[in-house]
DNA sequence: CGCTATTTTGACCAAGTTCAACCACGGTGG
DNA sequence: CCACCGTGGTTGAACTTGGTCAAAATAGCG
């Protein structure tokens, strides 16, 4: 028998949530962590595919990625897209939706994946009982940000190869640090399309590109996805100082 | 006898703000109206061209626009430049840096500009004290943050003619909601030069394509400057629905 | 095996870049 | 008053990057 395709019950709680463990995410105080378990209302598991939230929608939750890969991306009219950036574990998805209303912009899942929900409406406590939190989130908000300019700067000013280097040495960094790569594959899944759509290219150019990286040995492009041989070759090409983060919030 | 190029003074009390009059932004309570005006320690006044936050620099300070023009740009080792976003009244400039450290943008007039300076170290009093201010800088960063997404659909997946009027157009709206244009000139006070890098063109094609817009009187090239004739015109070539925003927060 | 999604390739085309002038205008100094 | 200079804008020609079209190769998957 196959398993739904989305459960809305309650399986992982907050106390032993597996991101909490890496290193790379900060600890809750206690009277935090109570906040937070009963903040997640539930989680949500999703096949790769799925839409997550529509552009235009009123109807927005709050996510935190558990496991799992999402993106988030704007259209044009005419079926113009524009990824804007990736979703790992640890990030929060909605939180523009939540403040301000209406979506400005869709998430999709990559791969399987499974998402805690909260639940909106207690956000005003939040920012009125647990000002480490209310910090936090402005502090999320203002690390997107960070990602987007860096983006921008790569589409509006850099070629192509330079933008495919620093996407796929940036996705790769924060992957690693999200705890992605488990085992000894270390493959982002995702396809000629998605980096393309990413990088403001066609599909054609970014597979002659693609194929530049893999003749530099930088990269090896496996089937749906992408193994990176030499981030820092990559980087060098890109022209990127990497990503450095010690400790970041989650919620 | 010339005026300083930069003071320091306090000049404005945040009792007597112009900003706070206009119906774009919200009203503060009496006791945040205190906290503000008590946070803010002084006021930058500085010519057209200064840089104000540089790239790489810890050293960052707190700031709101309190009038004129400046933009935010990243650039890459070999001089190419991309503008992130341009600043106008009532917006906060620093976030980022203040929240982590280093600043991973620069920041520069673009007109004579006036600057509300705040002690980044009462942040955290802020936070504890003052949710609604908190909810505020978070609401702030998510707009901003949909701004840039906006516009990297822009460079992404627009053509040069496209991205041109969405940029002219969204300038024009958000001016006009800051009452920058008090006068009957409607005048945006950048050189094409600043609209190719932030649009990710050359200024040759920028011109060119400026010339377009010109052409079909959607726009008048006006020395340093664009003057606006029909922003729906602009709207519509763009395939923009418009900037919504009823009232926005401000600090 | 047949189906669909994805990747790959080649030929040709178009948008946008680069180079190289040239113009207009507002100082500034003699 | 005028020559000189610097900034910003304008223009045309040659060139390049990346786009479009079309078709074939490849890889899961039921």
């Amino acid at each position: 028998m196959a398993a739904p395709k989305t459960r809305n019950n309650r399986q992982t709680p907050c106390e032993q949530c597996p991101l909490r463990a890496l290193p790379h995410f900060r600890e809750f105080k206690p009277d935090e962590l109570e906040f937070v378990s009963n903040f997640k209302t539930g989680e949500l598991a999703v096949d790769a595919g799925t839409t997550i939230l529509v552009e235009g929608s009123n109807s927005a939750h709050l996510f935190t990625v558990l496991s799992g890969w999402g993106f988030r991306y704007k259209m044009l009219d005419d079926g113009r897209r524009q990824i804007l950036n990736y979703m790992m574990p640890g990030d929060l998805i909605g939180l523009q939706g939540s403040l301000m209303g209406e979506m400005q912009h869709s998430v999709e899942a990559l791969s399987p994946i499974t998402l805690c929900v909260f639940e909106r409406d207690k956000l005003g406590v939040l920012y009125r009982n647990y000002p480490d939190l209310a910090y936090d989130l402005t502090w999320i908000a203002a690390q997107e940000e960070r990602i987007l300019d860096e983006n921008l700067l790569s589409i509006g000013r850099r070629s192509a190869l330079e933008r495919a280097a620093y996407l796929l040495a940036f996705l790769y960094q924060r992957a690693k640090a999200s705890n992605l790569f488990k085992g000894a594959r270390v493959s982002i899944p995702i396809t000629q399309q998605h980096v393309a759509d990413t990088l403001g290219l066609s599909i054609v150019h970014t597979n002659k590109t693609l194929k530049k990286l893999g003749e530099r040995k930088l990269i090896r492009w496996a089937d749906r996805g992408c193994d990176i041989l030499d981030d820092e070759g990559l980087m060098k090409m890109a022209g990127w100082e990497g990503y450095h983060e010690k400790s970041r919030p989650f919620i």
